[in-house]
DNA sequence: TTAATATTGTGTCTTGGATACACATTTAGT
DNA sequence: ACTAAATGTGTATCCAAGACACAATATTAA
């Protein structure tokens, strides 16, 4: 790093040197969600710190001074379960001075994506897992209001915006389709109101497949557009 | 701070030691915006790195080892326009590697919306001015994709939540408050169909009292409601 | 005082999206 | 062949959005 001084005024940074800036720590934290069972699910590991003895954890790790915050979440994303193709979306920081107990760390939160059939394999090697997000009480540091946060912006942006079949496989009916929206928005949804909606948006194209292994009449696969 | 590791882990921070991580800087940028002659305006001040020769550039300061964000960026603005209750909402985070000349920093930027008749006076004795968002053509840093990534906010936000009204005197006509939405998203809007629309969000109260010392026919007064 | 100017305040029609709602069809399983 | 389970489809109602015109009111200037 160059050593011009930071040239920022302001009563707060005439009084306290250097040192004092450059003594915070920053992180992201991604909320990583699968569907699955027709619940919504997110990715948590086991915290290590005394402090949160026995309480989960979102993923996340300390940015390295060569990376960018979306780097950094990317890297985390990639470790975690081995993806590097998935739907990452910055949501908001977090910097309270208490929220980590071992120092000053400010994080950003990222929430993510991803159709867990695909990469359950990657995550046994570690003490990761899947819980079903509804169930969630407590987590560690602040983690409850960061997941709370991302969950309620998913929530928003669901309906405006294809990035729900980031959730699904590469096919799927519209009964899956929106078993997954009833999971996210927690309502139940009519099925012809539904799939008027849906379709108006064109954000899907029919593949001419049925579905297999049903037990019961099979539905029409489709298939996202240009994801 | 206390001594206790941090004990995320992963392949980037096994290699690295603690002052790596702490040599990253936390700052907040404020878009304070403002309604004035039926333009938004943005409160900025001229850049004093060389590297940004006669650039302005957004209100900011680094984070101080005591402070929350939103601590931070209260100051700033009480600092620049002398007010301590203006609405403020923090956007998104910005921490590309190479951002900032002097160091590795990385920002959280806040809009904030607030009255320019009643504060312009604490503005005098410093170097910052008000400026025709519209006019804006390149700022320093990286300081015009966060203002254009903090409008862009504001506009999806503007027909949600009354918080347009933090740009308005206390009395306000219902023309100066389509005048306002017209500034904000860049269009013009049928007055009888806004006012339609704006009555039904049930945030104003009529005050019974009229417009003085306009050229024309005096419109009706109104309030924000519980602002 | 009168006329010109500028802006307020108001209602209807049309269109499109959201919602409520029911029945015949198709497949698998027995 | 019968049952179970889910698919696929259309209409009527309600509500919000948008297009659109005219009489009333205050100021200003002649």
């Amino acid at each position: 790093m160059p050593n011009t001084t930071l040239t920022l005024k302001s009563a707060a940074s005439e009084k306290r040197n250097r040192q004092d800036y450059f003594n915070i720590a920053v992180s992201v934290d991604c909320v990583i969600l699968g569907y699955e069972n027709k619940e919504l699910k997110v990715l948590l590991i086991e915290s290590d710190l005394e402090e949160f003895n026995g309480l989960n954890s979102l993923l996340g790790d300390l940015v390295g001074p060569d990376e960018d915050l979306d780097t950094a979440s990317y890297r985390v994303l990639k470790d975690r379960t081995g993806l590097d193709d998935v739907y990452l979306e910055q949501v908001q920081s977090f910097g309270n001075i208490n929220r980590h107990p071992s120092g000053r760390v400010v994080t950003t939160a990222y929430y993510s994506l991803l159709d867990i059939r695909n990469h359950r394999l990657q995550l046994s090697h570690n003490e990761v897992s899947w819980h079903t997000v509804n169930d969630i009480k407590k987590l560690a540091f602040d983690h409850k209001e960061i997941l709370d946060t991302c969950l309620k912006r998913l929530r928003e942006q669901v309906m405006e915006r294809p990035i729900i079949f980031n959730l699904l496989p590469s096919k799927f009916s519209l009964r899956e389709l929106q078993e997954v929206y009833e999971a996210i928005l927690g309502v139940g949804l009519d099925r012809r109101n539904f799939r008027k909606k849906i379709m108006l948006k064109d954000w899907m194209t029919d593949l001419k497949e049925m579905e297999t292994d049903v037990p019961h009449r099979p539905g029409k696969l489709y298939k996202v557009n240009a994801l």
